[in-house]
DNA sequence: GCGTTGTTGTGCTGTGCGTCACAAGCCTAC
DNA sequence: GTAGGCTTGTGACGCACAGCACAACAACGC
């Protein structure tokens, strides 16, 4: 019996799945690590599989022809990902890399698309998380909608804090000023001047791998253009 | 037997569905018609099942805090619409606006959802969809992240542009420069002075209810970049 | 210790484009 | 016709911010 079978229990896509049917695909799959800044899917892939992230953090980004980086969204542990090839058998739309070091499977594509698709249960999973994928969609294009640079690190930020259990607002393994410039398209100076801002505002700061949010509705009310840094 | 089976059968998530079911279900829908920016679907809104648009335009918006509108991508003959809150049951997201005078008809969530996940070719038809749709925002996405206005206008237009039958690219009902700013995060202005750029580069010309795209190639690499106004 | 490489912080300059303002078409209505 | 809507076109102003340059760190290896 393989060892990754406790491992895929753990994964959101799978939590339904009887444990005779896990068992007959787990075989089939083998564990990859990958480094930071590694290339997990390259764009124009049609066949890697589903993949599962067990541990670490990916990022999914494309290339502007005159080199520019674009980040797309976050993947964190539990996700799948590369679903839209599975699904279509067209081109990955985008380049999924890793930004930290990484553990992850994948899944045939036709035992993928037999565990989505055979049972009523499992096209419901599938589904349901498609659907997910699009409101984390909609929610980033609003954001790349806001009008000042300002505004998009701070709603960025937001998006990226979560609740931890002592009831406070962190933001674990905080990118790198340079990867936030990307998913909200301004440069990496203005996302450290933000930042800066943010931090004499006290509203956020820095506690070792850690970003404490110690404000998140003065956060949320600079995303909105509430809060604005002085002119001058 | 309801009139509408014949339009049902057109539309693209039902062409694989045996004829007894579409006429189960048939006599449940009834068809609406909406005038230029009349409100489909509010954002908020969980029951309103879903829509199939049978002949017009529709627009999923949506609206910053300041009141800016801000346009996320158009729904055309034969789509469906509304398909998150029928997956998850969750709050639409967006506003659905219509562009143009349209015929719409609307299939009950719980039916939906039996059409959608009874059957492994149902569950491929959805999924396949919204993988469309993941790719369409993918794209949508990539254009927002595009560094100058006048390239996201030109990358705007070459997204709307279809081919004829005669070779010819066309624009059939253009949008107007204001829906166009608020699709690419762009003022009126900006837009309209992009076309008349392009107009006067003979790349493209109105005709009518068209806009004629003379030169595709052009267009695409204005998009790129490739192609910019002169400087004074 | 030293060098190397990646990240963060800060000043300066130039400009793209948002915004305001207003003119000019083009509808439909009456 | 004239009036009142929308949509399109164009000039002028000002500022947010991209881009550049460089300094100050931190983290790693040797």
């Amino acid at each position: 019996m393989s060892i990754l079978i406790p491992i895929l229990q753990g994964l959101r896509l799978f939590d339904s799945l009887p444990l005779a049917k896990l068992a007959e695909v787990a075989p089939t799959m083998n564990e990859r690590r990958v480094e930071r800044r590694e290339v997990v899917i390259k764009r124009g892939e049609t066949d890697a599989g589903l993949g599962f992230l067990i541990e670490g953090r990916l990022q999914t980004v494309n290339f502007t022809l005159d080199g520019k980086e674009v980040g797309i969204d976050f993947i964190n542990n539990g996700d799948f990902f590369g679903e839209l090839s599975v699904i279509d058998g067209k081109a990955a739309p985008e380049y999924i890399i890793a930004v930290a070091p990484s553990r992850l499977v994948f899944l045939r594509r036709d035992l993928a698309r037999e565990l989505m698709f055979a049972t009523p249960k499992g096209a419901e999973a599938i589904a349901t998380r498609m659907a997910e994928r699009m409101r984390v969609a909609a929610s980033h294009r609003a954001m790349l909608a806001l009008p000042s640079s300002f505004q998009r690190v701070c709603a960025q930020l937001a998006l990226l804090a979560q609740h931890t259990t002592q009831g406070k607002v962190v933001i674990v393994m905080p990118p790198t000023h340079q990867e936030i410039a990307i998913m909200v398209n301004t440069s990496r100076e203005t996302v450290t001047r933000t930042l800066q801002f943010l931090q004499s505002m006290k509203v956020v700061s820095r506690a070792g791998n850690e970003l404490v949010v110690q404000e998140p509705q003065t956060l949320q009310q600079a995303a909105d253009g509430k809060v604005a840094p002085a002119k001058a």
